[in-house]
DNA sequence: GATGAATGAGGTTTCATTCAT
DNA sequence: AATGAATGAAACCTCATTCAT
């Protein structure tokens, strides 16, 4: 929560804090990253830095929210509004489109989020206690594809939720170390989940 | 390389140290992690430190060679050396047991190589640029299955392997979270297993 | 001396601004004293404190001055004035007496005389070089009840003088670590002068 | 409690660095005095401070234990221990004697004590709670003194006693403001026991 | 006159590494 | 080879004061 004066000030300078801020984190952990580079390169002065934010800290968590938002802004939101509508599939891969879509336009943002991912300590003390959320976000997915009887219905949520969350991971891994792979968006999805559903769909 | 005055200790105190890193390596990121709490814990002086180590990362690099040469050891070498005798997915079953067995029996190890997965600066610093040995491997695997006619030919090998590699971090996690899962090893692995299989292997 | 600014303002907020002022100087030291904190809790801005204020000192200078002029008008001064009609013992009890209701009615204050007697540095810069003006009113009593020939000719006037002074810090002390003692006021008072009588009486 | 590297320093090099503190906490409140200066004085490097003491408070817990230390070696312990054997005034000389003497002969530490006795914060977190040992001690001296059936019994023992404190104050301020008194120590302590004692001896 | 953002010097503390014994 | 003290470059953060509206 940066201090209200953060947010009166003009949307330009603002947006420049941010920029810095990205840079900065994108490229060291955490307790590497410096608030001055920070505010050097956002051309403000360093007693100023901590009139926005209560401390380093306080901008970290900041920025995460943003990311969040951000990524969230990707999915096809009435899609999934509309469960109804759509097969279990059809739903998967809209979700890891969206991803896809995000990590490659985002690209500098990826490396802020797998940091944050590593350092426990840091991660507990923004989102407290509770759960993998992307599992539990998968695991919901799964139910529904199961109330459809889409899947297989030997299949284990709980082990493959969590498998489904790690596949995430790899697809940004692609993005990460980018130009490895001359496959355009839609290729790599549907490769994805062709294997995905072969996998998980109903044997007949 | 730690310098041969390492090599020469007593196999007891090297221990002490290795043991001492590996503490402080597992709950701090690199950057945090204090030569001094390892020299304390170690029950060494800092000056003797320098004097087996060039520096942090001396140390650091050491430490990852062990580890990898101990996951190596449990992998049921005979069964690959032989691959011939074997399916694909023996094989693969093989591979994600091993993994899974030395990830539970060295549950401290587990954040010390997620925390390197996710530093990319050290990581090149230590494994130079070539890329993700983990994928080549499961490429090797599948190449072998498709060669055995047991993969729907139609998958695309370079993304599964990914995907494959993806999910061994899942398994890791599992692990990590530890006892939010009331399963049992070989269980996890095999519905695992189960998902994959039906999604890889050839369609008739 | 504050800027005319500060007395054009409406009294109440002149007052607003001198009790947020006693709090904090009361609770900190001066140079641990901020002025952020004032300007917050008398509810007006940084800026415009300065626009009252040269700085740090001259508000502090002014409560200083407050402060004095307060506790004179404890002492009953016409008793002083027309010191000719009252023995120097029944003067002696009159400051004791007025020193110690001031003190207890007025026990948020006192930390700050306290804190600034023992301040050398800040004291010369609002004092300048000028002795202890208590040590010099007590001098003049003193002078005073030894023409009247009610003192012992052999008491030194300068030494017993600054006795006198230390002992009102030590009645200070004795509201400032409050409840500790049981006496009502006059009992402490009289207790006091008890032995101070005696110490300097004339024998016969 | 300084670290143990400090205390295994040449004894001179120690020295320095109390003297470098005694120099920088007489001439400034604890919070404005500055670790730097100290360190600079000293002819240490910054690092070297903190690896004899924990932190700026801990120093100066240490230099308070060395005053107080070295005030008490300038009571003449023989005559305490052997109270029986002079008379209450004897031995009241005696200690304001020495702590006359003590304050003249070490002028430097006074302020050092003063700015702690107003700092009610510090002065807590270095002694705790428990109140005022000069009252305590001037209580058990005067407790002694009616025993011996030299004082007179209408006296109250809680506010003599704190005046007497009091009073050590006021010698102590002699000396600070120093050069204001012409008369040799003995004679200023003479007059004032001359003073207290006719305030508290015996009537007869 | 009022506001509140901007500034930047300055202070404490940490820690990898070097040095001298 | 072993020790442990010495070093000093940063890093974060605070706050009195000035500035621009």
């Amino acid at each position: 929560m940066p201090k209200p004066t953060f947010f009166n000030l003009p949307a330009q300078k603002r947006e420049r804090i941010i920029e810095a801020a990205i840079d900065e984190f994108a490229t060291h952990p955490f307790h590497q990253a410096r608030v001055t580079a920070i505010a050097e390169q956002a051309g403000i002065a360093m007693g100023s830095f901590y009139q926005y934010f209560e401390d380093k800290k306080d901008l970290y968590k900041h920025l995460m929210e943003l990311l969040v938002e951000k990524k969230l802004s990707y999915i096809n939101s009435d899609m999934i509004k509309n469960k109804g509508k759509y097969s279990f599939f059809q739903l998967l891969r809209e979700v890891y489109l969206s991803g896809f879509r995000f990590a490659k336009e985002n690209q500098r943002l990826l490396p802020i989020g797998m940091m944050l991912a590593n350092d426990k300590e840091l991660y507990q003390e923004i989102y407290g206690e509770h759960e993998d959320r992307s599992a539990e976000f998968f695991r919901d997915l799964l139910e529904y594809g199961k109330e459809q009887g889409e899947i297989d219905p030997a299949i284990d949520m709980k082990v493959v939720a969590k498998l489904l969350t790690g596949m995430t991971f790899s697809l940004t891994d692609f993005i990460w170390e980018d130009g490895k792979l001359d496959l355009d968006d839609m290729e790599i999805i549907d490769k994805m989940l062709y294997f995905i559903e072969n996998g998980l769909k109903k044997k007949e």
